[in-house]
RNA sequence: GGGCCCGUGGCUCAGCCAGGACAGAGCGACGGCCUUCUAAGCCGUAGAUCGCGGGUUCAAAUCCCGCCGGGUCCGCCA
């Protein structure tokens, strides 16, 4: 709704309705800033310069009144827009908040190598890329998730040759595997003879020998068995697992090779080079054994994407930076659209940076065990079964972890600290699911009540209701933005804009004891309050409590 | 060494892309609020040379240049 008030503003300010200087303020529901911009070609003032636009304004019917101060132009939204936006929310319910983009778009992100459990950094990954997915098919469009399973290469063999040589213990299947692995790299260390074995897995295996396929199959299967539970866990949806070796097997590598041959030099004298311009580190394809790399299988899937979809996104840890650049250029050689790329930073650990092979990280697993833990600290003195208590626990400990990564700008660097993790006074998610609970609260006791009708007058609206109705008409204008520019914290940080309003109109205006109209007309913007909370919980994959 | 990212109260962050009205939150500190719709909440107080130095501009946390600090990449790894 909030779009409309601007395409208003925009008409009204007919030629002056530069978008750009059109700006969301504190002490307007919108305003510009294009008198400063004109006052010195014009040889006038700023204030001068506003009052002219000001003038010739052409009202509309969102537009309320306009006023100048300072060389700003601010604009008012009239109550036929409040009573709008009310309307539109309680309407759409569910689907409040869709902004009608269109389009198909392919999010690929987590993609963690199956040699072990997914740690903090892929959590960051898994956080970014879910909640763009959900925000992105709130927006509109047809979105597909992949997690592309790396199965090939030296890392996928070492992990074979772990399972061969240590076998697997009990443990949850990541875990277990995880275990072996980083014996098998301790073992490389010390045996270089090694070597050769985890050579020949990969050559094998690339060349389809059955038997070490299966041994293949079964162990990056294990990995990713493990990997997937936690993924369910934290509300992580994938469409599809995709296999890098099914790019092999298709000839899509071949292919791809092939393209490449004539479409850029390759040298060949013994392992297949290309040289980038603009780039330092040149682009190795194949090595001299024969077997492909990394990105020769990933170029392979582009070139997959590129046939199913038209857009493409992929979230990708930092250190992958200059590979994505790589990647791109080859694909753009090629004539394939490259994909468009959200980049985040590191999480590291007081220790450093994090290390499957190492063993140094701290498991997702272990993560959500812990935070759970202190949630029900808090839930131990309620009056509530054990199985609720489990299941809010859970929930609440979901919610905390995946608002701490998402509400993070990606190019953030973060630290991890147990201490911040587990501190529940800084978990903002809980505001949030909080403020949902004591909206759902009151509209169950409504209901009890036998009084549930609910009718919004926006002449009624006082200065805190009027101020979270216009918050209110914002969640689509939001999911429009954080679409563009493929930045969830948007929403984190939207959200918790929303319970502050919210918690303020509670504190002030008493719902429940007011007077029939005033009440109904609170128990309408209780009610948008709960859907916009609701729906946009859901797009952080984080579940909308009614009690807590 | 070169490329990229980050540097905002004691701590964690938002704001920076599209420069404008007193730099916003949360945690922590201090002082308050549960016979009133969920206190996982709320109110108040203290606390900021927006890393440093230049520049552009009527106006810079925001744009440009240089420097400093931290991170990361520069594998026939993924």
């Amino acid at each position: 709704m909030f779009l409309k008030f601007i395409e208003d503003v925009k008409r009204a300010l007919k030629d002056y309705g530069d978008e750009k200087f059109i700006k969301e303020s504190e002490h307007a529901d919108l305003c510009t800033t294009i008198a400063f911009k004109l006052a010195k070609e014009m040889g006038k003032s700023p204030d001068e310069v506003a009052s002219e636009i000001a003038e010739n304004i052409e009202m509309t019917d969102y537009i309320s009144s306009v006023h100048v101060v300072n060389g700003y132009v601010n604009f008012f939204a009239s109550d036929e827009f409040l009573n709008d936006t009310m309307e539109v929310i309680l309407s759409q319910d569910e689907n409040y908040g869709n902004v009608n983009l269109k389009g198909e778009i392919l999010v690929e992100h987590t993609s963690a190598n199956p040699d072990g459990p997914l740690h903090i950094g892929h959590v960051r990954n898994a956080v970014i890329g879910d909640t763009l997915a959900r925000i992105l098919r709130k927006a509109g469009y047809d979105v597909r998730t992949h997690y592309y399973v790396n199965d090939m290469g030296r890392q996928a063999a070492v992990t074979v040759l772990g399972y061969e040589l240590f076998g697997l213990s009990d443990k949850k299947p990541d875990h277990a595997v995880a275990d072996s692995y980083i014996k098998a790299n301790v073992e490389l260390e010390k045996n270089p003879e090694l070597e050769k074995k985890v050579e020949e897995l990969m050559l094998k295996y690339e060349q389809g020998d059955a038997e070490i396929e299966k041994k293949f199959k079964f162990v990056i299967g294990k990995g990713l068995e493990g990997i997937r539970q936690t993924l369910k866990r934290m509300n992580v949806e994938h469409d599809e697992f995709v296999w890098e070796s099914e790019f092999v097997k298709n000839g899509y590598v071949e292919k791809i090779l092939k393209m490449l041959d004539e479409k850029q030099k390759v040298e060949k004298d013994g392992a297949w080079i290309i040289r980038l311009e603009g780039f330092e580190k040149e682009v190795v394809l194949k090595r001299e054994n024969g077997t492909t790399l990394y990105i020769t299988r990933d170029l392979a899937y582009h070139m997959w994407k590129n046939e199913k979809f038209k857009s493409f996104v992929n979230v990708l840890g930092a250190d992958h930076k200059l590979y994505a650049a790589q990647l791109s250029k080859l694909l753009e050689i090629l004539n394939l659209k490259p994909p468009e790329v959200v980049i985040f930073e590191f999480v590291s650990l007081p220790e450093g940076k994090m290390s499957t092979r190492k063993g140094r990280f701290v498991s997702a697993d272990e993560l959500i065990d812990k935070v759970k833990e202190e949630a029900k600290k808090i839930l131990a003195n309620r009056e509530m079964d054990e199985k609720k208590k489990d299941e809010i626990a859970e929930s609440v400990a979901i919610a905390a972890i995946r608002f701490d990564f998402v509400k993070v700008a990606p190019e953030k660097h973060m630290f991890f600290d147990w201490n911040q993790a587990l501190d529940f006074e800084r978990q903002t998610a809980s505001y949030i699911q909080y403020a949902h609970a004591r909206a759902c609260s009151i509209l169950r006791r409504a209901v009890d009540s036998g009084m549930p009708e609910i009718e919004f007058n926006a002449e009624m609206c006082n200065k805190e209701e009027r101020k979270l109705v216009m918050l209110l008409s914002k969640f689509p204008y939001w999911i429009y933005k954080a679409s563009k520019d493929l930045r969830p914290h948007y929403i984190a940080e939207y959200l918790l804009s929303v319970a502050g309003a919210f918690n303020d109109f509670y504190r002030l205006h008493p719902v429940l004891k007011s007077e029939s109209a005033e009440r109904m007309h609170r128990l309408a913007i209780v009610d948008a309050t709960r859907i916009v909370l609701r729906n946009g919980l859901e797009l952080l994959g984080i579940k909308p409590l009614e009690k807590m």
